[in-house]
DNA sequence: CTGAAAGCGCTTACAG
DNA sequence: CTGAAAGCGCTTACAG
């Protein structure tokens, strides 16, 4: 069933439909309500590849996620992007990468010719090439957090070295005495990871002191969970964390073994993140991420690219926030 | 840039490259390596959109989810959907309703045309009308736990009858005397808790036996973290919730009261919901939905109903397990 | 193995 | 206000 079909339906030319699809002015009132009528009355869906390929607008954003559909992190970024989106009239679909660090190509072409720009989140194997495309396909592409800078694609970031100094910065003036700190990764894997040590060591040195003790959680739960013990035992005073992930591990520990939060132990995160199902726990200090600001400037920016042609300098970095919740 | 200007670059027709792209054999390899050479060199993405409008299939299940990107639950299936579907060669986008009770009319028509077949996820204002849509369009589709029943639609979900029957049957078993409901809502306007709580009465009434209480919940676990104390002084001595979200919030509440669980109260709940967050803890006793088995048969009938024209029965039930946690 | 041509379902100047 | 026609970028019989 096509534009056709309607178009005899209904007794007019195809053009009239087309029309009456696209809100134009040029249709009689009367001849739009019988089209109208005719389509519902057909159950016909408007095929939106012929209509993007016909040269139209689809108001579609694409979104590429290279973590997982099932981050609770970026689902909440999901979440206010698809708002952002809805108010200014387009919609949003998803598809998400193999995690193979293999790029994204297969996901870009499952989505191009049907979106009017991308939106790729995360920094699990994204290549510069894969945003290279994009952008000499002349479609507006933002990235979120993602490790890549290409001239013609709109990037957005947490300053992580800022927020790292500030953890630093904050644990100090509290007066804590013997530093621990969670790395997200032994084998320096992890970008933020680095930037974030890199901006708390910065605080460290400038107040002459050093780290009591490391130790290591791959931005697990679980792992960090297991450090318990170990992190006692190392008697540290304060413990930073790369990830809010891992700082629930260790309350969640430290609950267990009644140790009193942060009398004993002072616990500070990094993320902000949204775990809705810790709501009725001890609420965790942090270090934040200004996730609505993040995402309504990207969004603002993409759709600016879109339909003014604007430019957009390669990464904006937004300052973190301390959240100062009951652990430190 | 399209297909004619790689055929131009590379010195061939554009039936050639349409040829290399479509891994036809009727290419002469030093002709196709020539053709992906030009391809790779100009960072060309053939248009899906017009792929898929000149007949093509895409190799792309479009999913419609109606609850929540950021719900775990459904994180889960579709993480398990799209491992399905890669096995078989198709990649997978997603989109999310509005939730407003409107049906998925505008979600329906950002994917038609761009995929092979639908799969709506959940309940949330899908309409009979969005589906018969689809099906008139003659394209495959899948419900998985909608409450729509539709000739030419497939439809998944578990058997809720029979599942609170099962959790009934075992409070009963394991010699509990006083046994309490909590209901997922006051307004019964949640179709999948009616139908437990219907099979859960069957077997109440076939023991000869009645609730000793019940609370209400809205399947959340912060309302139902909040009952705790009203719980303890219901004086039940078994739970039975009809969601994990519940049972988890409740759990947590009595944790804090230093209610042992389950010698004072045994919490039964049903779903058999994945929160990695909750790896540490007691381990739920739940009813567990057969996810692998049912994504598994769904996603194969989808496929074969898109490749072979096979038809399918409109709905089918799967049985639920008991899962015997530490909790029950 | 290769290419010219028709057609997929739509939109949009252009002419009236 | 309405319609005939060209064109969006591809695939696939058909002919060679």
């Amino acid at each position: 069933m096509n534009i056709i079909d309607v178009a005899r339906e209904a007794g007019v030319s195809k053009t009239t439909v087309s029309r009456v699809l696209t809100n134009s002015k040029l249709v009689k009132p009367e001849t739009r309500e019988k089209v109208l009528a005719t389509i519902e009355k057909m159950g016909f869906i408007p095929n939106t590849s012929a209509q993007k390929l016909a040269g139209n607008r689809n108001y579609v954003i694409g979104i590429i996620n290279s973590e997982s559909i099932n981050d609770p992190f970026y689902g909440y970024v999901e979440d206010q992007i698809a708002q952002e989106c809805r108010k200014r009239g387009y919609g949003v679909i998803y598809t998400v990468t193999h995690n193979e660090n293999i790029g994204c190509e297969r996901e870009i072409s499952m989505l191009y010719g049907k979106v009017d720009a991308f939106i790729i989140l995360g920094n699990q194997g994204i290549l510069e090439k894969d945003v290279e495309k994009v952008v000499r396909m002349q479609m507006p592409i933002a990235l979120f957090k993602t490790d890549v800078e290409k001239e013609g694609a709109m990037s957005v970031d947490v300053d992580n070295v800022q927020g790292g100094y500030m953890a630093a910065k904050y644990l100090l003036e509290k007066g804590y005495k013997r530093i621990g700190y969670m790395h997200g990764s032994r084998t320096r894997d992890f970008r933020e990871g680095n930037q974030r040590e890199a901006g708390f060591m910065k605080a460290m040195q400038e107040a002459g002191r050093e780290i009591a003790a490391h130790f290591y959680g791959t931005r697990s739960y679980s792992e960090a969970y297991y450090s318990t013990e170990q992190i006692i035992l190392s008697g540290v005073d304060a413990l930073f964390c790369e990830t809010d992930m891992m700082a629930y591990g260790i309350l969640q520990g430290m609950k267990e073994k009644e140790i009193s939060i942060p009398h004993n132990i002072a616990v500070l995160g990094f993320d902000n993140a949204k775990f809705t199902n810790y709501e009725t726990q001890i609420k965790l200090s942090t270090i934040g991420q200004p996730l609505e600001k993040m995402t309504g400037y990207m969004v603002e920016g993409l759709i600016n690219m879109l339909e003014y042609g604007q430019k957009y300098e390669k990464t904006t970095l937004f300052e973190t926030d301390l959240i100062e919740g009951e652990t430190a």
